[in-house]
DNA sequence: AGAATATATGCACGATGACAGATATATCCC
DNA sequence: GGGATATATCTGTCATCGTGCATATATTCT
């Protein structure tokens, strides 16, 4: 019953505690991406993107899988139960933002049918 | 449908990602509690303590009341339903680490009957 | 007013975190 | 092997954060 310490807590909600990575999330819990994907729909250079995918990964909330040269991330599919359930609440409270609600749309337009240079390229 | 900033949700889930503030959040969730009381739980001296809360209430998350010398907190009432769920989903998290239920049990020690020193001091 | 209690805040310091830009690593294709 | 693409990591910099200690503020009581 007592089976994760205080400290691992933080760990996830210090990795929840960045737009950013709460972006990530966001659109993960949508399905599996990778990383250039990510790029695109986010806006956000390369090495911020990846540096943030490994922060999420160290904390548990992410893992990737390898796919010729890409990386593909998803949500943790071995996250414990009361952290899914946490991130469908959180996602409540999330997707009432503009910011994240653009983000998606920048998604379903980019995976709609890869339209070329549909989404913003940095 | 979209009333809330990105930064604003940042700054809530930062105030969370901190294992002292987690702990006190955990103990206002169980009622009001007036700064004392907090310090006796948590064996936290007095200025971390009123810190943590002042970060707290600056996200929204307390609000507090004063009555003569005493500040007593409690979880914010005017906190919008999605993050009140999201709140009681993160607890059923925090539950399941020791060092919350080690709060909760000095907590229950401290206000059944105020038997003095029964609980730690620092 | 003065003493005692409860709480908040200013200051200094060490630790951590986010970022851009450059570079390294890994994979695929020729 | 070499070139191209995708991703990860290193480096230095700047800002923010958590903390202890001292001090300030607010309230009550005498």
């Amino acid at each position: 019953m007592t089976d994760i310490s205080l400290e691992e807590i933080i760990t996830v909600q210090s990795a929840l505690a960045d737009s950013s990575r709460v972006r990530i999330i966001r659109l993960l819990l949508e399905g599996e991406l990778c990383v250039c994907e990510l790029m695109r729909v986010l806006c956000e250079p390369q090495s911020k993107v990846s540096r943030h995918l490994g922060i999420l990964k160290r904390a548990g909330l992410v893992r990737c899988r390898r796919e010729g040269t890409w990386m593909h991330y998803q949500i943790a599919p071995t996250l414990a139960n009361p952290w899914q359930a946490a991130l469908q609440s959180l996602s409540q409270v999330w997707d009432q933002s503009a910011e994240i609600q653009a983000d998606l749309v920048r998604l379903r337009n980019a995976t709609m049918q890869d339209t070329g240079e549909s989404v913003c390229w940095r």
